[in-house]
DNA sequence: TTGAAAGCGCTACCAA
DNA sequence: TTGGTAGCGCTTTCAA
């Protein structure tokens, strides 16, 4: 590892010098930078950023904190937020924290014991372990003092409604995430909106997880509890697909059958067969700003706007039946 | 922040002999040490990373290099990676290279100026550029000496021919992933062999990505160029899905006219109607397993074994016909 | 068994 | 405009 010694020494002046011409901090004559710069090039020194965050107090590293990476929202979040952070000389270190709240504690220690400079976090843990860390929520609506960036839950959950309410509905079912997160209220806040203002009947079954390996077993309790439902607001389109699986498996037709519409927009659910019809969610946007504005948070200490709410985009496929006024 | 220096004067010993007692390095009375306990607990002291780091020249981070993380196969080796270091007291710094050699760079020098202690890399670049740090391949099988790990590529070809043989293939065609990847083209070494052996007629369809993004329009250019095609071998899961989709809009039938199977065996696979046959890679354990070969590595600075192949499975579901003699 | 002190690579202060 | 130097928090000699 070259230091920042020898580039002084091959350049014939102080470490201090070199270190100014490194950071662009304090005087440096033209004259010694090029001699900095020809002797960086010459022995190919980059400096050591953890010597570098020793002294600052801060490193150039962010923390990541995921609900569960094999969920095929979060991996997007976390596309957008890496390349958001990247843009601003920043890097990402990992924290999936499986839903298990020490795990969590223990990401924000070994967050801290590196100096990190600040927090993005998707999962739905106690802000006050947070401590003293710069931080920015995402996908979470809580207090409103908050940074976050989340998109427009209300509104999604009143298209999603909207959506089947125009599609001659006969027994419509909201499948409702976990009561904890605050997004799935927000969503059955805005179905039942919908629903209520057109006076149309509805059940509601409520989920406790948003778990991938749930999702089969839920999706057969769900038809089980209502075996003749026709209409399906699901939670999200992990569990809208496995509720399609499981209506077709009964010999059920999507959608003259049974009519799904998900939330999210997952890579996937345009390549299912039939496409499911969802509310499309912004995930890699929604990591891109929410890493901007940490970003912002760091560098300027203030931000204009610390509350982000990206709007959400209503996607019609093949596992809603036709409108009303098509047929 | 509690630092080492405020411990040892509320525990009325030196800097020194506290770290000795955290580390359990060297001579410490048990009364020290009780004194030293104590005080960490009441100062809820936690060292600094970062400074073992600068003094160690090695932190407890593992860069993790991936290819693309929204393609669902690598979440779930990420996932395995992360369990893997954990339990060895490391933490992953991320690296989603997007098949952007010069990201791959990029991200080895920031690895190398945080004092990384080892790599991971699922990504197929130069390992020269990898220097002089300790490091594991996940999924690749270039020259012998390396350290990785890695699923039974031929054997998996041959599982997935064999699969496609006994079920009646009228027109089989292969797809067939980059040529740049090793394991594409063990895979189809495996089928041809399988093929030839049973003296089949077999076409080949080349495709250049992996990528999610790309997976749909190849399988419409699959189908313009093989409108007559009865088995399908999948270059992996992803474009196999895509395959399916493409059959069913035009109106062919699965498995009865088109069969298809897979590779890798992705959370998604099973949930769509028909279930997707594959064969099981085990992405999860080939995370875990090269942590541990990492952390080895590490610690030990020698391994028994270096280069670890794992088994696949064949995964029969609705998405091939019944097998010949079953009917 | 203990503590003083050097030093990891870098930044920033201060004096020249 | 420059260089000497202290110091970031920790580990590890080495002498006591």
């Amino acid at each position: 590892m070259t230091t920042i010694k020898e580039v002084a020494k091959l350049a014939g002046v102080s470490v201090a010098t070199v270190s100014r011409a490194l950071n662009n901090s304090g005087y440096v004559s033209e004259e010694a930078r090029k001699k900095v710069e020809s002797a960086v090039k010459e022995l190919n020194f980059y400096p050591n950023e953890v010597a570098r965050s020793l002294y600052q107090k801060k490193s150039k590293l962010i923390g990541l904190l995921l609900p569960d990476i094999a969920n095929p929202f979060f991996p997007l979040i976390a596309k957008g937020v890496e390349d958001g952070v990247n843009q601003r000389g920043y890097s990402l270190l990992l924290g999936n924290v499986e839903d298990d709240l020490e795990k969590e504690k223990d990401y924000l220690k070994i967050f801290a014991q590196n100096n990190i400079a600040g927090v993005i976090s998707a999962v739905q843990g106690d802000i006050k372990d947070l401590q003293n860390m710069p931080f920015v929520l995402l996908d979470r609506v809580e207090s409103d003092q908050n940074f976050s960036v989340h998109s427009d839950d209300y509104t999604g959950g009143m298209m999603a409604a909207e959506a089947i309410v125009s599609r001659d509905p006969k027994e419509i079912v909201i499948m409702v995430g976990p009561k904890e997160v605050p997004s799935s209220a927000a969503r059955l806040a805005g179905n039942q909106k919908v629903l209520k203002d057109h006076q149309l009947d509805y059940q509601i079954f409520q989920t406790s997880s948003f778990k991938f390996e749930l999702a089969e077993q839920t999706a057969e309790q769900f038809f089980d509890t209502y075996p003749n439902v026709d209409s399906v607001i699901a939670s999200n389109d992990v569990y809208a697909i496995a509720v399609m699986k499981e209506a077709l498996k009964r010999g059920r037709r999507i959608p003259e059958d049974v009519q799904i519409i998900g939330y999210d927009d997952m890579p996937f659910s345009r390549m299912m067969y039939p496409g499911l019809a969802t509310i499309a969610q912004p995930a890699y946007e929604i990591g891109y700003r929410g890493a901007k504005l940490l970003c912002d948070i760091l560098e300027k200490g203030f931000v204009e706007v610390s509350r982000i709410q990206l709007p959400v985009i209503l996607k019609i496929r093949e596992s809603v039946r036709k409108k009303d006024e098509d047929e």
